[in-house]
DNA sequence: TCGTTTCATCGTAAAAATACGATAAAGGAA
DNA sequence: TTCCTTTATCGTATTTTTACGATGAAACGA
């Protein structure tokens, strides 16, 4: 029998193709810039908050954060309701948790 | 007493900042491409192959392919060891521990 | 020594990402 | 209607990333 201390610990499998990966990918390559970051911090403390207020909250451009949004928004990190003139931004639960799920599974 | 049901989910707190920020995002920002995160899922079954091995693996030229090694090297996915003329790469065990602790703790 | 192998780095071209001001669209208030 | 607020999109400039061929460095064998 081999002891348990010989078996290599196996430190990730990266078991994923196709559309999971490219999905995954998307979602990482979002993440990865700082401002978009910020952003998701943002959310999380501030769920539904208003384009406009994450606007105040950076320092850059409203026309910058509103590309920044949408990149958010294709990846599947957020998701925006329009209401009236605004739009209200809140974490999209579902993907995050397949996100954090398949990270789990293959690292 | 409220029910469990009505407790809300966090669903990811993000709470990460400074050094330890700026590291995760380095990370995830050199596996956010798609050549690289090959690479990576590679190394998983040819651990400790070198450069030429990866080169012949994939379809770009082998400056390429040495500019994407530092690019994961830097950001502490894999390790180099210098072996004659030729380089071993290996995955970064202890970074990627860290890697998919803090992912799991933050998401 | 001389040539070969292996790999990193240099210089540079092309593509993608990031940022901005200006403008357009759409809802609400007067 | 007319004006104001809010946000997305357009066009464009700048920066960063990605890719390549060429070159250099270092180890090895003949």
């Amino acid at each position: 029998m081999i002891p348990l201390t010989t078996i290599p610990e196996q430190c990730c499998t990266l078991d994923i193709d196709g559309a999971e990966q490219k999905k995954l990918l998307a979602m990482l390559k979002a993440i990865s810039n700082n401002t978009r970051f910020e952003i998701l911090k943002f959310l999380v403390t501030h769920p539904g908050c208003i384009t406009g207020d994450i606007v105040d909250y950076l320092p850059i451009a409203q026309a910058t954060v509103s590309q920044h949004l949408k990149v958010l928004r294709h990846a599947g990190w957020i998701c925006g309701t329009v209401s009236g003139t605004a739009t209200n931004y809140c974490l999209d639960d579902a993907n995050i948790a397949w996100f954090k799920s398949k990270v789990g599974q293959i690292f």
